[in-house]
DNA sequence: ATAATTTACGTAAACGTTTTCGTAAATTGT
DNA sequence: ACAATTTACGAAAACGTTTACGTAAATTAT
C-alpha cells in the first residue's frame, strides 16, 4: 500500500464539480460563488487535502527549494549557519537541500550539478578548500541559476554575497596577542588560495606592520584541508616550532584549526598561554569551557545564514536581474578570554 | 533570464527523432538501434541533458528524496548522525530533506506535514522531547508513508527502528562512577517520558542495584528540553546540590547536559572529579580537550545514521510490506577519562 | 513468393496542477 | 422585451517524463 495523498479530482468527483473549478475555489479565485468556496474548502480540509508539490513545481517551473553547498555539517560555524538558512527558508516556504564537500573539488562539482538538476531555484555557495577554478559556478550562473555567495567567496561572479570581515577579525586577535607583548606570532591558514585565507593573513600583516614588526614568511603555513586531518595540521606545527626562532604564540585561521592546535599543544604538553598564546577561529560554544579558555574570533553564523538565504529568496523571486549587488560583511565577535595570554 | 536546463524536445528537434525515440535512447532501450542510441548519446552528453526529476518524480509517483526529522543540526550527535544518512543516501541517488524540531512538538508535526505534502519517499524520525503523543506519526504511517524511527523510539508504530543500548551505557556509565568508589551518584536525564530517558534511567538504576545500593528517586533530575536550555539545567543541578545528602558524582544522560553541567561547575568552582565526578553522554569530538577530560558514553552516530538510511531505502524500494521488522541496536562506545574520576 | 515475424520508430496518454479560453445562464440596462 | 454584460463554471492545454500501443519497413520462414 502506497501512500497516496488526496488530490482535486477526489474532491471533484465527491463535489461533482470539475477540476478547475476545485482549483480555482481552493486558490480564492473571483470567479467562483462563495457558496461553491466555503463547500470545496470544507471538503478538502476533511481529506486533508495538499497541492501536490511536485506536480506544481512542474507546472511553474519552479520547486520552491534551494540548495545548500558547504564542505562540513559536523562543524560548528556551518551547522550554525544552515540553521539561520533553515529559518528564513521555512518561513517563505522553501525547502532547503543540504549538501556536503568535505573539502573536495570533485564532490562540489558533483553536488552542484545534483543540485541543478534537482531543479533547486536557487544555491548557496561556499566553496571547498580544494576549489581553485570557479567555472562550474560560473556556467550555471550565466545560464541563469541564481546563486548567493557565503564565507568563501568566488571571484569574478556578479551576485550577492554574503561575507566576514575576515581582515578586521585577523587584525584584532594579532593585535591582541601583540598587546600581551607576544613577539613572535605565527600564523596557520586554511588553504592559501581561498578568499578568506588571504584576507585573514592581510589582516595578521598589517596588524605586525602597524606594530612595527616585520612579516616573516616563514611563519605562516597552510593547510590544505582546513584543519580536518589532525596530522596535516601536527606537521605544519612541528615546522613552526622546529625553526631557529620559534613562535611564542599562534593565530589559527579556522575553526578546525583551532581546536586541533589544542589538541597539540594537549599533546606536546605546550603550556597555553605561558608557552605558546593562542587565539582562533572558532565559533564552539564550549570554547570557554577549556582550560586555558580560549579566545576565539566569533563569526556570526547564524545571521549570516539568515542574511544569505534572504538575498537568494529575494534574487529568486525577483522579476528582474537586479542592477547591483550587495556584499554583506559581518563584523567579528571577539571573545577575549584566557589563551591569548593573562 | 530564467534558468532553463536542457530537455527531451530539444534532443528530439536537433536529430529529427520523436521525443519517445530519445527517451528510450538514453534509457537503453532494446527498441532502439544503436546506431541511433549512440547519436543521441552523444548529442546528450554534447548539451549536459539530464532529466528534469521533478517531471520523473510526477511520471514515476515517487520523489527519490526523504525526510529526516531531528531536533537539531547543531547537535554533535545529530550532525555526524546526518552524515551517515547522506552518505547512503547520496550513494542510492536520493535527495535529503532535514527539518529541525528545536524539541517542539508543534514544530514537529509542522515539519511532519510538510514533509509528506513534500511527496519525500519515507521519513526518518527522531521524535522531539515535547512529543508524547506520537498520532500523527501514525496516521501517516498507516496511509503508507515509509518510516525509520531512530535514537528516540516511537512506540506502538510497525517498521524498523534503529536505536543505542542505552540500558548498558547508563549501566555502564553508572558503574565506572562506582567502581571508583563515589556513593552518591545522581542522575540528571532528557525529558522523562522518552524511551531513551527511560532506558537510562534502567541502566542507572540496575548498576546501582548490583552494586547494593539503594535508588533513590530524589537523586534524578529531569530536564524538558534536554539541556538546551541553561537556566533548566543550572536549577536541576542546584536542586540536587542542596540536598540534605548531595551527590559525589553526577551521570548526565544527554550531550547538552553534559557539556552544560561543566559549565555549572565552571561557574561554581566545583571540582571535578575531586567534588563530583562525571561521566555522560557525548559525541562532542573534544571531550578530551577539556580539563579535565570528560568520560563519556558515545554514540556511534554516523553508522546509526547509516544504518537508518539503509532501512528506510530497503522500506521504500521493496514492492511488498516486509514481514517482520528489524530493531537494530548499537552498542556504546565507554571513553572513559579523568573525570570519572582518577 | 508470400506470410509471419521482428525491428525501429512514432503517437498519445498519464502523472496533478494552474490557467487560458469558451460559454451557458443569470443579471442588468434601456 | 431584448441586448449587453456579468457570473459561474467546464474543457483543454501545458509543464517534461515514461510507456503502452500502433505500425510501416525490414527481415525471416515456409
Amino acid at each position: 500500500m502506497k501512500y497516496e495523498a488526496a488530490k482535486l479530482k477526489d474532491i471533484s468527483k465527491a463535489l461533482g464539480l470539475s477540476i478547475s473549478t476545485i482549483s480555482r475555489a481552493l486558490n480564492d479565485s473571483y470567479e467562483i460563488s462563495e457558496k461553491t468556496k466555503k463547500k470545496v474548502r470544507e471538503y478538502a480540509r476533511e481529506i486533508n487535502y495538499r497541492p501536490n508539490p511536485v506536480a506544481v513545481s512542474l507546472r511553474d517551473k519552479r520547486s520552491r527549494s534551494i540548495g545548500v553547498i558547504i564542505a562540513e555539517i559536523a562543524n560548528s560555524f556551518f551547522s550554525q549557519m544552515i540553521n539561520g538558512v533553515d529559518s528564513v527558508a521555512h518561513n517563505r516556504g522553501y525547502n532547503v537541500i543540504i549538501t556536503q564537500t568535505h573539502e573536495s573539488y570533485h564532490r562540489e562539482l558533483s553536488n552542484l550539478n545534483f543540485l541543478a538538476s534537482s531543479s533547486v531555484d536557487g544555491c548557496l555557495i561556499s566553496v571547498s578548500t580544494e576549489t581553485e577554478n570557479f567555472d562550474h559556478i560560473i556556467h550555471l550562473h550565466e545560464k541563469g541559476l541564481p546563486f548567493v555567495c557565503f564565507d568563501r567567496i568566488v571571484e569574478g561572479i556578479k551576485t550577492h554575497k554574503v561575507s566576514f570581515d575576515n581582515f578586521r577579525g585577523a587584525y584584532e586577535a594579532t593585535n591582541e596577542l601583540l598587546k600581551n607583548r607576544y613577539k613572535r606570532i605565527a600564523m596557520l591558514g586554511n588553504a592559501s588560495h581561498l578568499s578568506i585565507t588571504q584576507e585573514r593573513l592581510e589582516g595578521y600583516k598589517n596588524a605586525l606592520e602597524d606594530a612595527g614588526i616585520l612579516f616573516d614568511q616563514s611563519m605562516v603555513r597552510y593547510c590544505l584541508h582546513g584543519g580536518m586531518i589532525y596530522d596535516e595540521v601536527k606537521k605544519a606545527v612541528d615546522e613552526l616550532m622546529h625553526l631557529r626562532k620559534k613562535p611564542d604564540a599562534l593565530f589559527t585561521a579556522s575553526d578546525k584549526l583551532t581546536t586541533n592546535i589544542i589538541r597539540y599543544c594537549n599533546n606536546r604538553k605546550i603550556r597555553i598561554p605561558e608557552k605558546l598564546g593562542l587565539i582562533g577561529f572558532s565559533n564552539l560554544d564550549i570554547a570557554d569551557l577549556l582550560t586555558p579558555s580560549i579566545s576565539v574570533i566569533r563569526q556570526p553564523a547564524f545571521e549570516m545564514g539568515r542574511s544569505a538565504a534572504e538575498l537568494l529568496i529575494k534574487l529568486i523571486e525577483s522579476k528582474h536581474p537586479p542592477v547591483d549587488f550587495e556584499n554583506k560583511v559581518f563584523p567579528p565577535e571577539m571573545l577575549i578570554r584566557q589563551s591569548s595570554g593573562l
